[in-house]
Formats: structure tokens, C-alpha cells, sequence
DNA sequence: TTTTCAAACTTGTATTTACAAGTTACATTC
DNA sequence: GAATGTAACTTGTAAATACAAGTTTGAAAA
């Protein structure tokens, strides 16, 4: 028994079932093999296969009913909240392309910046990067991100169109999106905001800063984002 | 032992945390007792204190650190994302003053609905109730509630000034929100939300829909927010 | 004085066992 | 056939125990 990684049993088994449950083995509204069930499978106990089952359901891929099972729920977008979905009609897959208005390159951090930023931050300077992205044609988000140019060797070289920065940075960089904090306001769009959103001056724009804890300590990601909410409406769920 | 009112042992203890850490008892930034000494004092083994450690670090109050010990972080306001922060200085403790425009009384579900409504709940009616809530003495938040009118014996003649929904369906009726979702948008006053909220018809007011699921099977409560985001900033943290 | 290291804390992981409580299916009873 | 109840599932709560791993402290050694 010497092939033990390190890695806790129980997360092993998060990330087996998560998968499972992605890759569509266990389909949405069905149920998960019951905790004695998978106990005898994955040759461990019920306490460990509950610390894996608590973690998928904090994660929003499972709710639990007592006496009945493990329901298998639709797995849940990107972390953090921001999805985009239509206010009038729902539409299935929203048809959202991303256009790069500034590729990552490195700057200097903004200034004042909204956010605390620690010394080592502060220090290695920022990689700054602009999107706008389309939901059927029309501009709906504005945003601009940075994070700290800390050991990212390479990245300001990757392609970013049609790959999500999260996605870049977690399957790359091993890097993921621990927790966050965001302050929501509704602004007049100014003449600049309202041009790349195609919205009058004045018209109501949805604003968001936020700041994405990572599992690397010190390293956030932070984004300030623009939304027209004329057609469309920030959907989230927790 | 007769006392015991069902209610699971690592619940009361989260309860006594939480009201520990809110009233100041365990100041932000210090230590918890070790989950040995919350062992001996509440008479309880270490599963069921940690059990409780972990919903309190799920709802924010604490973070934990192996080889440390469990840190007593600033508490976050109410459940669920919407809290408010000054944008300009930040405030301590933002004076909230709650004034109740519409005490809780039974009614029909408002028509047309923003989220689909079980039978259940349908037929059962609904609890309503506004509020409007101040900072430093500027309505900044307008908010109307609705709940499903289902086994809240006494809920009609409860006093809501001071106290959070949250807490006393919480404390209650055992009732805990478990998740949700919302829509966000940034709407144009109107002329009813603009004198709520003491701004000029047309100035943009943030427009939140939000559906919150709890632990009771078809119990959701809705709740429809404006927002004045000129001075102050909506805030969550996940 | 400074460095090193070991002991005594802390939380993290894991097993084993037991019973409570909610759900479902089926056999029994009316 | 319809209602009832029981048995066999499911998850929920709780205890007792053991060891691993990170942090702090202070004594011993350089």
C-alpha cells in the first residue's frame, strides 16, 4: 500500500464522482450509488464517503434527502456567480462570444486601486487584460481583469478567445478559485461604457469589482465588470 | 434527559458560536477555544464539534488553520451574498435602521410571478411583507418578501424591527436557506422606487429577483430588492 | 547569543460502531 | 380493491479511538 499520493481518500473520491457526475455516468435527477453502496466499492468507510458527498453538495453538484439518496443535480457553470441569462424569453445556450480588446500584457496596477493589495502583489505588477463579450450580437459585458504576475511563465502568450480565463489557469497554473468577495452598484453608463455596450449615456449599466481568492496564497484575481442589463439579466446561483 | 427539544447537539453549539461570535464574546481575529476544550466544556467528542466548526466556517464566521486553531473572522451580516458596504469610506458597522412598510399579513402571490411556484405553494398563499431599510438615515434599500404560507404558527404577530427574517425563521421554525438563485439588473427608477429611496426618477437603481431554497421541502422564500447604489454598494462574499 | 530540536500543543484524516429518522415497497388485513 | 402496517432500505446524528500533519514553545546545544 504504497501508491497513497497524499491526496486524502475522500477528496480522491470527490473528484471520481465529480467527474462521474460531468462526464454524465450519473445523470441529472437520478441518484447516486447509496454511502454503503459506494463504502464497499471504494473499500472505505461512511464517514469518509459523507466528508466526500458534503463536499459535492457544497459545490452544488448533489443535494441529499434523508431516506431517499444522493440527487444528482445539473452541475453548476463557472465558480462565482456570474452566468448571463435572458430576462423575457429563456434562451437554452445563450450564443456568447468573447472579443479581446486587450490581450494580457503587464502593467502596472490601477490606480486607485478598489481593493487591498498585499506587498507581494504590489510588488511583481499586474497582468491586465479587457473583454467585451456578445450575446447574440449585441454587447452585454464589459470587463477588465488582473491578476498578479506571479510565476505565470508563458501566459501572456496563451489564447484566450474562445478559452475561459478560469479554465486557462486552473488546468495550466493549477490554479483555482477558492471564494471571493464583490461589490454590485447601478451606475450611468458614461460616453466611453456606453459606446462598447451600445447604450445611451446615462443609461442604467450593472457594475461589479470583485476579488477571486485562489488556493495560492497571496494570489487574487480581480475584475471590474461592466453589464448592459437592458435585454439580459446577471443570473447567479449559490 | 428530557430537555432535549430533537434539536441536533452540533446545531445548538454552532447556535452558541455564532451568538458568541456576533455579541462580541470572541473577538475578530482571535481564537476559538480548541475543538478539545469546546469538548469539554459542551460535553460533547470532537465529530460533533467539528461538525459545528464546519458550519461555521461554511457561513463565514471562523476560518481554520491546521496546527493553529480556528480564527473568529468578521461575521458576516445577513445569510445569502447582500450585505451592504459603504463605497466611498468604509463604514465600521453601517447604522441599519429597518422600517417596516408592510407588516407580514396574508395575501395572494403577487401576479405575474418571476420564478414558477409549486402547487404547494400556490395553494397554500403567501406571506408578504416590505420593508425599507436606512443607512445613516438614507433609505438605500427597499425589499419585499414572500413566503409560502405553510406551518409558521404565530409567524403574522412576530416583531421584525430588529430582527432578520433569516433569524427567525432560523431560530424558530428551524428553518435554514440552503441555497438559491437571483437575477440582477440595473433598472431606471420609477417614479414609487425613486420616492422610496429618495432619488430622482430615471437615476439607476439596482434590481435584484431572488429565490431561496431552505431545508423544508418546497419552502422557498422570494424576495424583490431595489437598491440605491448611489452612496453605498451592494457586497457578498462567497 | 543564536541555532537546533524535541515536546506539546493545534487541526486533519480515518475507522468502527450504534441508533434515529425519513422513504419505499410489499404483505397483511379490512 | 383500499387501507394499514411492517420490513428493508435510505441518510442523519453521535460516540470512542487512533494516528498524521502543521504550529508554537522552550530547553538544550552550538
Amino acid at each position: 500500500m504504497a501508491e497513497t499520493n497524499k491526496i486524502p481518500q475522500y477528496k480522491k473520491l470527490y473528484e471520481v464522482l465529480r467527474r462521474h457526475i460531468l462526464s454524465g455516468i450519473y445523470e441529472e435527477g437520478s441518484l447516486l450509488p447509496s454511502e454503503n453502496e459506494l463504502c464497499a466499492v471504494h473499500h472505505t468507510t461512511r464517514p469518509t464517503v459523507r466528508h466526500a458527498l458534503e463536499a459535492l453538495v457544497q459545490d452544488g453538484f448533489i443535494t441529499k434527502k434523508q431516506g431517499k439518496g444522493s440527487i444528482v443535480r445539473k452541475p453548476p457553470q463557472d465558480i462565482g456567480i456570474l452566468s448571463i441569462a435572458a430576462t423575457s424569453t429563456a434562451i437554452g445556450k445563450p450564443y456568447l462570444r468573447t472579443q479581446i480588446l486587450q490581450k494580457p500584457q503587464i502593467k502596472r496596477w490601477a490606480e486607485p486601486f478598489p481593493f487591498d493589495l498585499s506587498e507581494a502583489e504590489k510588488d511583481s505588477g499586474c497582468i491586465y487584460m479587457e473583454r467585451l463579450r456578445f450575446v447574440n450580437g449585441q454587447p452585454v459585458f464589459y470587463d477588465i481583469n488582473q491578476l498578479p504576475n506571479i510565476n505565470l511563465p508563458r501566459f501572456t502568450s496563451r489564447t484566450f478567445e474562445n478559452k475561459s480565463l478560469f479554465d486557462i489557469l486552473r488546468i495550466h497554473y493549477q490554479i483555482e478559485v477558492k471564494g471571493g468577495e464583490q461589490k454590485l452598484k447601478a451606475l450611468k453608463a458614461n460616453r466611453t461604457i456606453g459606446k462598447l455596450l451600445n447604450i445611451k449615456e446615462g443609461d442604467p449599466v450593472l457594475y461589479v469589482e470583485r476579488k477571486l481568492f485562489t488556493n495560492r496564497e497571496g494570489f487574487n484575481i480581480y475584475s471590474t465588470i461592466y453589464f448592459n442589463s437592458e435585454k439580459h439579466a446577471i443570473f447567479g446561483s449559490f
